[in-house]
DNA sequence: GAAAATTTAATCATATACAAATTGTATAAT
DNA sequence: ATTATACAATTTGTATATGATTAAATTTTC
């Protein structure tokens, strides 16, 4: 009986994750608590646990009295997003470099190989869950507890983020993103940490343009007078 | 009732960072439910989710089916950071001078007030509470939610090491700790982002030399044959 | 008709009770 | 003497019930 409830607890934290960072549950979107409890089988006592738990790592906002909330993405914290990004980023994947055992380095090949065949599907929200938990494992790689909370935190959103722009792909893009992984494996496997800060950067450099394009694309140039709804590039 | 049970439980809060930040709750140490819920007059529910909230921020470590434990400091986590620590310091200030709002300018520097006060009067938790809170405002002003939890989470070990370390202190060492203070509170309110991450660089080293020196101290140079206990500096 | 106040419904917070799991101890068998 | 197994005690996990707070809607008054 405890057993199937703890499941049931472990199985509510990973679909929120999933939803949260899928966007199914949107940025701000109320979490009622008697309506999850009622959905996962739950009393509301492991449910409201869940939830604080889930708020510690980033995935959900709490105040006194008001219901959970999904956590926010305003302008704000996405400036705040591209300006740490970079430095945590390049940092985690030298560490990772430095200290990835054997066993974390096979486990990165495997979610490479899950990526991979998300980029074949076409499914969105599989693309973003696979690339979300690449970059986890070279996370846990890294090894220190000081930078790994604000990593997961920028990984949750750039999950949410990637959600938002994976729709608009440019050609190829995606391809040299998976490949760029591949380069992070081989310098992880040679124990070069220079090598993989680098390669986080690039990384990060192609991310980060695509959300810059989508986010202030060419303005259109529609002349005065122009009625035919053509769009043309700059 | 209610007003009291939540009062209690924001104390609770409160008393276990501060007990953990002194290290009057020793890493590792066993939190017992029923012995705190007793302590507080809370029931467990309120107090298991305030346990949850710690662990969200790095003062408690969870695992299921055994109590809560005040988070462990290893070698292993010393050495992590040492590592991330100059980094992440350096950034919080640069954003710090940045963003900074003129109400957290002033809270800063009441909290440097009662910082000096604490250098007085030879308290070290006293101390490292204050350094602690310093530092904490200019979290907050960096106003980066992805740095923030990293911050913190160094925030808690830089306390928990200077209360070993603060006993051994060497003298004048304190008061140009309480100056780089001073020198931070100007170039933010300068709005000077590259003096403020230089002082923050600054500011580390001092404190990093500080622990470097407890930790691998000068070995003993007795001779062999010497009886009288002369400690000799290289 | 509009604004303010009071009531009502909905939701969150805490307390108590019960179930499950882990750890420690004692006894028996090898 | 040592190991294994079973039982008891302690502690954690979950469920239900009650109390407090907030938000909304209706009513009342100006």
């Amino acid at each position: 009986m405890a057993d199937t409830a703890t499941t049931r607890k472990a199985l509510l934290l990973e679909s929120l994750r999933t939803r949260i960072l899928t966007q199914e549950l949107l940025p701000g979107a109320d979490l009622d608590e008697a309506r999850l409890s009622d959905e996962f089988g739950l009393s509301r006592t492991p449910l409201r646990e869940a939830l604080r738990e889930l708020s510690g790592q980033g995935y959900v906002d709490l105040t006194r009295n008001r219901s959970a909330r999904v956590a926010e993405m305003s302008h704000t914290t996405l400036r705040g997003f591209f300006l740490a990004a970079p430095m945590i980023y390049a940092a985690v994947l030298r560490l990772a470099a430095t200290h990835a055992r054997p066993d974390q380095i096979a486990y990165l090949k495997d979610a490479q190989t899950v990526f991979r065949d998300a980029l074949g599907s076409g499914n969105v929200a599989a693309k973003a869950l696979a690339n979300n938990r690449f970059h986890a494992i070279t996370g846990d790689m890294a090894d220190n507890v000081y930078l790994r909370p604000s990593f997961y935190r920028l990984l949750i959103d750039h999950a949410r983020i990637s959600m938002t722009f994976y729709d608009v792909e440019v050609a190829g893009e995606a391809t040299s993103a998976a490949d760029q992984h591949d380069a992070m494996i081989a310098a992880i496997e040679a124990r070069d940490p220079d090598r993989a800060a680098a390669l986080a950067e690039d990384h990060w450099a192609l991310s980060s343009d695509r959300i810059a394009q989508f986010v202030m694309p060419a303005p259109l140039r529609e002349r005065l007078g122009d009625i035919a709804p053509s769009v043309r590039s700059l």
